[in-house]
DNA sequence: AGCACGCCGACT
DNA sequence: GTCGGCGTGCTC
């Protein structure tokens, strides 16, 4: 008797967190496995789901039969079923959710034996045949510059410790040539590997490099595609027509049948982050894929992650470090820190030493970049008698000045509301509302004025809102065509640095003051990646940071260019202030149309809490209290958010995030949707 | 998610 | 009286 008598059934598109069982049909047993979509009567209407087990029995009665399996191969893997689990217990996620956002749903069964015909024809999908006209001829750099490779050690997936490795490397040169030996080694063994990058902007020398040795065997998934392309890479990858995968988070899902290794390139990014339910850090769902899959998994970094350096300082990683020679540090650029405030110049945006070096720059025949993450005329309105900051009355987030021909803007940054500028104080009626600080916009016009005869060039959101015109004007930089370039954190996403003497930070404070316990880490983390970018190309180079916190730990760590000072540095603060690697973070949103409800919410959730025993168990901190909800508007939706710090040390934390579980699907309501956030990147 | 069931207000 | 608002609960 064939005992595959009942499956167990996850409903797509449906936020379930529950699997339903059906009877397997005789003609269907042969091919009703493990991770194959179904077809099936739920309530009164036809749905599809995903068969995540199969049984012999159960004891529900009444049961219905599977009308039809679509997949001819599973799409998910028993590993990858595995993986959810955890995920939806991690991330306190419906497992239907999770299942429906990793797989292509809308793909039937006529398009998938279409597809299957042909994939025969080797190449006819390839994403990646166009990948040499993307990656333009950077060409190859030589360098007789000798770098210590971490021992001689072989890589090995079979040997005794599965513990993730994270790399700490300082050029590319020595990331590239670590990350090839170790996929060597796993393709030589039959094995797949895959490589995480951030975004599809960043790595294009890394995927070029791969292309070149991996051809139609490398899969560089990096962008948004349909269902139906999407269904064909699952395809492809399940097949083992793609040995090496290289894209961004959604693709630590892949249906690999023989996954031998994942790397997690830039393991520090933000981007790893889905700020989407599922709310999953494509990071820690690596890592532990590899524990489930039992295999190596490596997280590389500039400028590790807090975290995981911690983790590693702890013995649950294996550190390597690139060994830095002395003579390399002669490419490392010179750093200077400029303090702002004994700043004489009279506009106090640019100073003397950083205008001083721009003339010597120009006048080297090098270029220059000028980088200020605030768009528009000035930082934010101010009240010169009182200090009341202008802010958006939409989403309470501070106003940005702009200037349009003749008429003069206030404009919100977050939600894109235009307002028109007050010129008096609305809360104290005396003081004049001025803009403080500078945006690109000034320093624009500063610059112009005290460089007429320069090519001068802002590349920022409201100049180039289109990624076309952005790498326009990117590719003329890179040509040498303009002299000084001043923009956002845009300037950074396809930069050659090869004509650059120079970069000036204009504010830096704008980044040390996000509030939120990464702000220093972040800005940390940005500077450092910018003067080790800077540090691949030859000669000596500048770096002018301009500051009024002359004394932030951040900063003297990045103008010693030394990643362990900050780190220890950095990770004391974290411990004094109770926060991760030493506490866990948990954001709960209350989000609704009618502010008053979102409000009541989360007073009732505070209650909750407050009355509750997880307070002792956890010594819970709350940034909340029940007197100062406050509830953002944006776009037609009310929120308000609770950050809870959970102090771990105490008792495993299961235990609370089941209850805050029970508490959030028994107060779900289809006014206010509860969202929770487990290590949130953004706590705002 | 959808759909039924059920309990209240305001209308041909 | 009943039509329809939406709050609640269930789907193998």
């Amino acid at each position: 008797m064939n005992k595959k008598n009942v499956a167990e059934v996850i409903p797509l598109k449906i936020n379930l967190n529950k699997g339903f069982h059906y009877l397997i049909p005789s003609e269907l047993k042969s091919i009703a496995d493990i991770g194959k979509r179904v077809k099936v009567s739920f309530g009164n209407r036809k749905i599809v789901g995903v068969i995540v087990k199969i049984i012999t029995e159960t004891n529900i009665k009444n049961l219905k039969e599977i009308d039809e399996v679509i997949d001819p191969f599973p799409i998910l893997s028993p590993e990858i079923i595995n993986l959810t689990d955890w995920i939806s217990k991690y991330y306190l996620c419906p497992r239907g959710t999770i299942i429906t956002h990793i797989i292509p749903s809308q793909v039937s069964r006529k398009k998938i034996n279409s597809l299957l015909d042909n994939i025969q024809e080797k190449g006819k999908y390839s994403e990646s045949s166009g990948i040499t006209e993307k990656i333009n001829n950077n060409g190859s750099e030589k360098s007789n510059q000798q770098f210590l490779l971490f021992g001689n050690k072989s890589f090995k997936s079979g040997n005794d410790s599965y513990k993730p490795i994270l790399f700490h490397y300082h050029s590319y040169k020595v990331r590239d040539r670590y990350y090839d030996k170790c996929i060597k080694e796993i393709v030589q063994q039959g094995k797949q590997a895959l490589i995480l990058i951030p975004d599809q902007w960043s790595c294009a020398q890394l995927k070029k490099k791969m292309f070149q040795k991996y051809g139609n065997e490398l899969g560089i998934f990096d962008k948004k595609v349909n269902q139906t392309q999407k269904y064909l890479r699952f395809l492809r990858v399940e097949m083992g027509d793609i040995k090496v995968v290289i894209g961004t988070r959604s693709n630590v899902f892949l249906p690999f049948r023989n996954l031998g290794l994942i790397i997690v390139e830039q393991e520090n990014s933000l981007l790893y982050k889905e700020e989407r339910v599922p709310r999953y850090n494509a990071r820690e769902v690596a890592l532990t894929r590899g524990n489930l899959g039992s295999f190596k998994v490596i997280l590389g970094s500039f400028a590790p992650s807090i975290e995981s350096y911690w983790h590693a300082m702890n013995r649950r990683y294996i550190l390597k470090t690139e060994k830095i020679l002395v003579n390399s540090y002669q490419n490392f650029p010179e750093v200077q820190i400029v303090n702002m405030e004994d700043e004489k110049s009279f506009q106090k945006i640019i100073s003397f030493r950083l205008q001083q070096q721009i003339v010597h720059c120009l006048k080297e025949g090098d270029k220059v970049i000028l980088f200020l993450n605030r768009r528009g005329f000035a930082g934010y309105m101010v009240c010169s008698q009182c200090g009341y900051v202008v802010k958006c009355p939409n989403c309470n987030h501070l106003l940005s000045y702009h200037v349009e021909g003749n008429s003069k803007w206030v404009v919100c940054h977050v939600c894109g509301k235009k307002v028109k500028m007050e010129k008096y104080c609305p809360k104290c009626g005396k003081g004049e509302i001025k803009p403080l600080g500078a945006g690109t916009q000034h320093v624009e016009t500063l610059i112009r004025r005290m460089f007429p005869k320069a090519v001068i060039q802002r590349l920022d959101i409201d100049i180039a809102p289109k990624i076309n015109t952005q790498r326009k004007i990117i590719n003329e930089f890179n040509q040498g065509k303009i002299d000084i370039l001043i923009g956002t954190q845009l300037l950074f996403r396809e930069l050659n640095y090869q004509h650059v003497g120079l970069v000036g930070l204009i504010l830096v404070d704008h980044l040390l003051n996000i509030p939120d316990y990464k702000s220093a880490e972040l800005s940390f983390q940005f500077i450092y990646q910018l003067a080790l970018n800077f540090a691949e190309r030859k000669e000596p180079k500048k770096l002018i940071i301009q500051t009024y916190q002359f004394e932030h730990h951040g900063l003297q760590a990045i103008e010693k260019l030394n990643y362990n000072l900050f780190y220890q540095q950095e990770t004391m603060i974290r411990g004094e202030l109770d926060y991760p690697p030493f506490t866990k973070v948990i954001k709960i949103d209350f989000v609704g149309k009618k502010g008053e409800n979102v409000k009541k919410s989360a007073i009732d959730f505070i209650d909750y809490i407050q009355n509750s025993d997880l307070v002792s168990k956890y010594e819970l901190d709350f940034q909340l209290k029940k007197d100062n909800i406050i509830v953002v508007r944006e776009k037609d939706k009310n929120r308000s958010s609770c950050v809870l710090k959970i102090n771990t040390q105490k008792q495993e934390i299961d235990y609370f995030k089941k209850s805050l579980f029970q508490y959030i699907s028994k107060y779900q309501s289809r006014n206010v949707k509860l969202v929770i956030d487990i290590d949130p990147m953004k706590m705002y």
